[in-house]
DNA sequence: CATGAATGAGGTTTCATTCAT
DNA sequence: TATGAATGAAACCTCATTCAT
């Protein structure tokens, strides 16, 4: 998306530091914030010197934009998870996506605290990637609800809503499961909301 | 808690400008974050200078601080809403409750951002404060729901995590506010997932 | 012309203090150069901290800038001059003004040499404010001489060139000063050159 | 003059490699200067890495230096000119050699400018030297004029003045060619200017 | 009480130079 | 010889904080 200045012409070995100053940047970030970060700690924490990481990367800003392609990348997406469930009801359809995506979500942790503390000072053109990812989230559950009901296996009113509300379950693992796991472990946690949603589409709403 | 140094004596003054101080800082630091907003910037937001904000306040971390007693004062006690109720079934108790807590939250979009993002940053007392606060909610609907099982009007199985949704119900409300608002109003929201969770508690679950 | 930021609101006491820092600034440039002079020395030479200098400047590249309006200003305007002479001969004229060129140009050695080494790295639009400034003298000459001409008082037939020596004249006693005070003083060197002109726009050339 | 430290032991490669190094990095200065030219652009110009550089010079100054002595080197040598001449009139040999400088002075602009800018920068040495070049010019042309008084074809009164005035139009031709060119060819300006002098030095003057 | 000039620590970034390969 | 990854000194600039007025 954007480009970032390299003084380096091996593209593995770029890709290969690249991925180690996003990973060790985005804990630095989240245990001290971004701005209070330094350029030199993030060196220290590569094993080399601040003056090296600008071989491979152009700014501080450069490493943030860093995390976000590199979180974007790794997300799961749900449409290939459905195309390989292939020919069932809807009804497991919804309950397996979730599942996946609440599996997805526990993977990422990291990245979702760093986003919701910092996006906002991302620039517009990157606030907005981060943002098309999210509702695509809600709009892919939100289009599965739909066809559920057109196929009159699903009965919910407002898949809109609902949509967004599996989306928050699964942030809400990734970012209070410092509080969940002391009451429940992932498996539960999805059985019991996917348990409830199932429960919402299947019955009767009036 | 924190002892916040002032050169004034002038008690009613003082607590005057803090409040204008923690009003105004936070919107600046909901818009540019806390490290890039200068005194200087809170200072003119306050029509005062910055070299004055220092009569009120020790420090910039201070107002960090005030900001997040001005908004632990603020915030809604749920007892008191719940003994006003009188004597009614557990099922409204817990519906009115629910509408109360999420008004209350419709109100603190602001402060609960800032807190979402910045308490990391605080000093570990203060975030145990913030962190208390919090679980004060999840404890409460959590004794809720247990008395209501215990009256036998509820069957729900996991209080803990129920509770744990409502808070999420509530924090989802303020911060994303500005997504849902285009689909649902506030009376919506509140009566779907009054609805929602009222259901779960009432419905017989295995 | 270009818009300096400052933090201070008091016009008289920036103004005092950007005309220390063009000056001592000056000084250093001449000695080190623009880019081997820091800011700290530029600072230390104005009996200040490098961090107090930029409440009167927003960056380096003002300072230069702050250099150029101040020699721009300081310039001789060479029309008001003539304006004073009143009525008399071209040659009078011609003889007086460039007495009065080179003695402002005697005063001008700083700025000059400044600006022959460095005027090459400012932006675009400074090098036209000071370009035009040169061409300005050319200009004046030239349009001097022409009016000589055709009241038939002079016979010269390459007015412009004529007046890029003139201003080549003073530029190198600025410039070269160092050298030629071994050997001439300005008014030896004055009347030397004006002589050496009025010969040539008096004497028949073919 | 100064020694500079080289890797190789190939005579020859390392003169030719100097050569392209002195001569790219002239460039490179003039357009931007010496201190804003990195290593890494003189490399790329050359065609070598920046630090290949290294084996045919020691350091960034080493490069100034070069452009120096390559300068010198290159220089017209007047003398020689004049002994070419053979027995003619201390006009025509004025005459001539002033149009042989000129003609030098032509081929020479891109040094020269960089000597106006950057020679106080150099080492104490290294200015004498450069120093040392423009003083011979002055002084042959001081000599030759003198000649030509003793041999009483001459009547100017001072020789160092008029030897200086030559100096700088050459000077002046290099420098500021790029206006210049606009009104009159190198010819035309050689013309103009030996015609100037000639009648200075034979003129009869008080 | 209020002002705002002054300080100086500390941050990001650049780049000449070295050296293992 | 040539490469280019790595180093680290040093530059510009910001801004919380102090304090004389």
């Amino acid at each position: 998306m954007r480009n970032i200045r390299t003084t380096s012409n091996d593209v593995e070995l770029v890709r290969q530091r690249r991925e180690i100053i996003a990973k060790r940047a985005l804990q630095l970030f989240l245990e001290k914030g971004y701005e209070r970060t330094t350029m030199r700690e993030i060196g220290n924490a590569c094993g080399m010197t601040h003056g090296n990481l600008y071989n491979y990367v152009g700014s501080k800003e450069d490493i943030r934009h860093l995390i976000l392609m590199r979180d974007i990348e790794g997300a799961t997406k749900l449409e290939d998870f459905r195309r390989k469930l292939g020919n069932v009801s809807y009804t497991t359809v919804l309950g397996e996506c979730m599942a996946d995506f609440l599996r997805g979500m526990d993977r990422m942790t990291g990245p979702l605290l760093f986003f919701d503390r910092e996006i906002y000072k991302f620039p517009r053109e990157e606030r907005r990637v981060a943002l098309a990812a999210e509702l695509a989230i809600v709009s892919f559950f939100e289009d599965l609800i739909r066809e559920g009901i057109e196929a009159e296996e699903f009965k919910v009113c407002n898949p809109i809503l609902l949509a967004h509300d599996i989306l928050m379950y699964g942030h809400d693992w990734a970012v209070r499961r410092w509080f969940l796991k002391q009451h429940v472990t992932l498996e539960e946690y999805t059985k019991e909301h996917v348990r409830l949603v199932l429960e919402l589409v299947t019955t009767k709403t009036n």
